[in-house]
RNA sequence: GGCGGCGUAGCUCAGCGGUAGAGCAGGGGAAUCAUAAUCCCUUGGUCGGGGGUUCAAAUCCCUCCGCCGCUACCA
């Protein structure tokens, strides 16, 4: 089976944070569960960089515009490596693949009466890259119109193609109606789907008052709208237009995160474009929410804005990345806090997690001659930790198929209070001494345990649970789904356990 | 203004018609294999206010209050 996901392509006006970290890092658990599973996965990521904002970003900095992508484009490349992201592909709109697509896909529409040439006038506000009624616009104390953002608009009147977006009402419903998952969470597709009823109006799509863009065939004073360019991507990347490219049979996407700000491009949009196309829309858009500080909204005039990169190398990638997907459900809105990192790490990571692996490894590792022992008969408390052990596989499939994150690591967390309730009860290191061969039995269940948690959990934390699984003497080629059928021979091997995730001690100062 | 969501233990939230739940935080105890980690027990809520339906409501309906999202309008 092949499972396509996709980030958004991220905008190039500025540096990356939390959000984009957030984002990539729950495309990149959903790709590693899916190649876990065993599928083919293409997850691709990248950078949007056309459009007139960034264009006065570049003249600003003192660049011309590609000289300013490609340094901005860089430190995305660059966030994309260092939150540990196993992207197939990073894609950039500059690319000729992308222009090439862009053109096809523009072509296309235009043969199929989608597109016609009129005449656009009205507000425009460069920064939000988007037009406003008059009536939406706010009055500043020195006369000054605004858009409802707060960003500054002015008067743009210019010939401009248009697509029928207004044709596909009724369409576009009744397609939210035949796939009720499409849009995720289902308060975002409420919103989407009154938004429609509500009346579409045919949109701009192109623009001739600037020039960095994709110049629309034929029109070469025209460049296209940077939001027909941008969710192009999607298809460039699956070799669109060559539809023989080997990746195209991944076409249609099966998931596209993107922030709660741009469901509308990709829930309205961008099904509309391809369905005029004659292409296959995206099998499901969830939208994520925003990270907060202490509640209050990170910006850099408050000061309290979060660096992705701070964080990593403050508290390390996986606590990261695991804090990240753990602390809210995924689509909500969130709270990020040092107390709370600190909270989750040194309790779910080093208390339950890390100390349970370690203290059950250090009792194999000293009484069990550091080898795996054999597989008893199983007493009922045995059956019962396996049993739970064993379900996990498809617990967090359900999680992760809902695009559940904390969910699936609860019911790990689950799985991991019930080992170290199950170590207390038996008591290994009293069997020791008592009966051995029960000692050697119930350590044997808790590797077992462990194996399974271990192996469930490497899209959350790859590097980490690549130790433990050393740690667990599982082979580099044993640590997929399926191979959790086969229990590992006895006598196998467990090199010394060393702890994989130690408890973070606070600086006094 | 319209549509939608939310308001449950100190904190974050689950439950969504049938004797109030989890995690964290707080209190007591056990254990000592382990990263002073773990395990067991426990304190704590008139489920935003009011009204209604029902044998039975946190759960359904109405209404009010407070937050939030989308959207519209401001003649």
């Amino acid at each position: 089976m092949k499972f396509y996901i996709t980030t958004p392509i991220y905008y190039v006006n500025g540096a990356p944070h939390i959000g984009h970290a957030y984002t990539t890092v729950a495309a990149d658990v959903l790709a590693r569960w899916k190649r876990l599973e065993g599928h083919e996965v293409f997850f691709l990521t990248g950078t949007d960089e056309h459009g007139q904002k960034v264009e006065k970003a570049a003249a600003a900095a003192g660049l011309d515009p590609q000289s300013f992508t490609d340094r901005v484009a860089a430190q995305f490349r660059e966030m994309t490596a260092w939150m540990g992201a196993s992207n197939d592909d990073f894609i950039r709109t500059t690319e000729p693949r992308h222009k090439r697509a862009c053109a096809a896909l523009w072509e296309r529409l235009s043969e199929r009466g989608e597109i016609y040439l009129g005449e656009y006038e009205g507000w425009y506000a460069v920064r939000d890259e988007a037009f406003y009624a008059e009536s939406e616009l706010l009055t500043g104390t020195d006369g000054a119109r605004f858009a409802p953002t707060g960003a500054p608009v002015e008067w743009v009147g210019e010939p401009s193609f248009f697509f029928r977006l207004s044709a596909w009402q009724d369409r576009l419903l009744a397609f939210y109606d035949a796939h009720p998952d499409f849009i995720q969470p289902t308060s975002r597709r409420n919103e989407v789907v009154s938004f429609v009823s509500a009346g579409l109006t045919d949109l701009s799509i192109s623009r001739t008052s600037f020039r960095w863009g994709v110049p629309v065939p034929g029109h070469p004073e025209h460049v296209m709208y940077v939001w027909l360019d941008a969710l192009t991507n999607y298809i460039t990347a699956a070799g669109y237009p060559e539809e023989a490219a080997p990746r195209w049979q991944f076409w249609p996407a099966n998931l596209h995160l993107v922030g709660k700000d741009i469901i509308r491009f990709h829930a309205v949009y961008w099904p509309a474009f391809l369905m005029a196309a004659g292409l296959a829309p995206p099998r499901r858009v969830f939208a994520n929410g925003w990270w907060t500080v202490e509640g209050e909204k990170m910006s850099k005039s408050l000061g309290n804005v979060i660096d992705p990169h701070d964080l990593v190398s403050r508290y390390g990638l996986d606590p990261v990345r695991y804090f990240l997907l753990r602390e809210i459900p995924f689509g909500n809105d969130g709270s990020i806090s040092h107390r709370a990192i600190i909270t989750r790490m040194n309790v779910e990571l080093a208390n339950d997690l890390g100390n349970l692996a370690q203290r059950s490894l250090s009792l194999l590792a000293r009484h069990c001659a550091a080898a795996l022992p054999a597989r008893s008969p199983p007493t009922e408390d045995d059956e019962a930790l396996a049993a739970a052990a064993a379900a996990l596989p498809s617990r967090v499939a359900g999680a992760l198929d809902r695009v559940a994150f904390s969910e699936a690591l609860e019911e790990v967390w689950k799985v991991i209070r019930a080992a170290n309730a199950y170590i207390d009860h038996q008591a290994p290191w009293a069997l020791r001494r008592t009966d051995p061969p029960r000692m050697a039995a119930v350590l044997r269940v808790l590797a077992d345990a462990l194996r399974f948690i271990a192996t469930v959990l490497q899209p959350f934390m790859p590097a980490s649970m690549a130790r433990m699984l050393d740690q667990l003497g599982v082979p580099v080629d044993a640590r997929d789904l399926a191979a959790l059928a086969a229990p590992l021979p006895p006598g196998t091997a467990l090199p010394a356990p060393e702890a994989v995730f130690p408890r973070f001690v606070e600086d006094a100062a």
